[in-house]
DNA sequence: GTGAAAGCGCTAACAG
DNA sequence: CTGTTAGCGCTTTCAC
């Protein structure tokens, strides 16, 4: 490939005319200009990247840790993410991480050897390790998804609010034994999420006076079989719930199918309230009532946020909690009666 | 963050002994490793891999050209060439085109200049154009989930032989009225899926004695909404089909949602077949019968190419037919009586 | 075994 | 407006 040497000597000019050139600088004349172009454009030049990067300490690249982009969710994340920086002229280089600390950290100084301008890291969880690696490098970074005790910039949902307000939903509807399938409480795999969501349902019931039976909570794995099974056993163990709010869509989409081989009705018998809002929650029969996370926006803005940050702009909120909200189909109607 | 020359300074060697220690050359001393090595510990110290990417002209990075990373499938795809590119080194930078054939080009020309050893390129279509930009800019690239006439490497599955397959399986059934809900058959978007499978389809309903009626041929746009909307019209249409082929998962659930508003049952009345193999075809009521797309699989294969040709290796089979599969759930039924 | 020096392709003063 | 030159950080001959 041709490079900058041979368009400067090709068109009599110096290679620095040939730059100033490519880099739009007003001190160059049309005539040396426009020849310089037809040259190039003869040879097929363009300007390396890489050089240029090596030159100038910065190289337009965003570095993309997340735990696995065959998640629809995270894919979401990630085309949010994707969009804004082919905005401003940024590429990403993509990690999978499944979560895995050494992995994360073995991304980490990769992506620090290859001189990304910034880095937007998107796991269950920050540990220490990583959060003190990301400090000592230096680089510029935002957390997507997931708050943290240290004081770095993040974008998240108010994931106990969110909670709360599915749980204050079944309530409006004249639901009590209302009960909720969470996912793991302990361990690091969605741990805040679930510890989170099950305060806030926790909360709505407090406040509304509705009394919390240990029968109705029940914890799961983010997986339908899992999600089936719990509400398969909180069915048959004595209590009946009239509504139920599964902690992810998939889950929720398990506790319909352990509502119905339990015999009963979906929503008429049992309001299920998911979250996430994943795609194919608008198509299942009953299409699925659930809290709508933002996950295109929430990569938006976490793109948005760091790039400000590579540039020294002062971003004028460090922590960004964006809206989550109900959507409302199918899946929950009122309590008989009410 | 230091250098290598700051290394090379404190060390008491030379930059060329430092640059060799990290390469594992063999011809250093013991001495001078562990010292060099002991050096760039304190100092933090990591090699760039720009400046070595400069150097080598090799960049160990491979570009990544999908429509949309928020569509599952390609998410399945990505994680693929994630995996098999980590395990050899390689890292990916990834571009979603929306199947924009001008973001392609764009995308094309950026990778180029950012010297990526190599690209898979995974679109609804190769148009000639992308075709000869590949072919001019001279770098390595492989075509996943699409064929084409030009002779270059791609990694696919024989669309036409799965849907004659799905067809003949619902045929052996017991089914004679078989319907097809395909997608678009002229345009860019996924035009070639929709019309091997079309052929598929037809061939299989010929070569078993089966009369094609073209009220049981529904073109549709690959959502819920449209496969939902196809279907009722075909059987409003006065021919009842006994079963349906639909070319998506995702059309396949609007069907089934049509059958059951018709009045129908599915299976029981109507038998389903999708394609594709997404993950919740396995939640939904009915489960979904539905030909299974080897996508992590496309994508792994895809990089195992690609890095192949990368390193001058010679190619088994320059093209590869990834073998799909009919997986069998509890959407389809034998035909009343059979 | 080790070091000096010439690139890799580009940007950015600096001098004219 | 334009050219010269010194880097950016690393690899790789070629001597010693």
């Amino acid at each position: 490939m041709a490079n900058i040497d041979d368009v400067a000597k090709l068109a009599n000019v110096s290679i620095a005319t040939v730059s100033r050139v490519f880099n739009n600088s007003p001190y160059v004349s049309e005539k040396a200009k426009a020849n310089v172009l037809k040259v190039a454009k003869d040879l097929g030049y363009e300007p390396s990247i890489l050089a240029r990067s090596l030159a100038m300490k910065k190289t337009n690249t965003i570095g993309l840790i997340v735990p696995d982009i065959s998640n629809p969710y995270y894919g979401g994340v990630v085309r949010g993410i994707e969009d804004v920086c082919n905005l401003y002229k940024y590429n990403i280089i993509l990690c999978n991480t499944d979560n895995s600390k050494d992995k994360e950290i073995q991304y980490i100084n990769m992506l620090k050897s290859r001189w990304v301008d910034g880095i937007i890291f998107h796991s269950s969880y920050l540990s220490d390790e990583v959060y003190k690696i990301f400090v000592d490098s230096r680089i510029p970074f935002v957390l997507a998804g997931r708050g943290t005790k240290y004081d770095v910039p993040y974008v998240v949902i108010d994931n106990k609010k969110a909670a709360y307000d599915a749980t204050e939903y079944l309530i409006s509807m004249g639901h009590k034994n209302i009960g909720i399938i969470h996912g793991p409480l302990e361990g690091m795999r969605e741990t805040v999420d679930s510890v989170d969501r099950l305060m806030g349902y926790k909360e709505a019931m407090k406040k509304n006076g509705l009394e919390i039976c240990d029968e109705l909570i029940r914890e799961a794995n983010f997986k339908a079989k899992s999600g089936y099974d719990a509400t398969l056993e909180m069915l048959k163990s004595g209590i009946l719930p009239d509504a139920v709010f599964a902690i992810s869509d998939i889950m929720a989409m398990g506790a319909i199918n352990a509502i119905f081989d339990f015999g009963l009705k979906c929503p008429e018998d049992v309001s299920v309230i998911g979250f996430d809002n994943i795609d194919i929650s608008e198509i299942t029969r009953p299409s699925l009532t659930t809290v709508a996370q933002p996950m295109y926006d929430t990569g938006a803005t976490a793109a948005k946020m760091l790039i400000k940050i590579i540039g020294n702009e002062i971003l004028d909120k460090k922590n960004i909690i964006l809206k989550h909200n109900i959507v409302i189909r199918n899946s929950c109607c009122k309590f008989k009666n009410f």
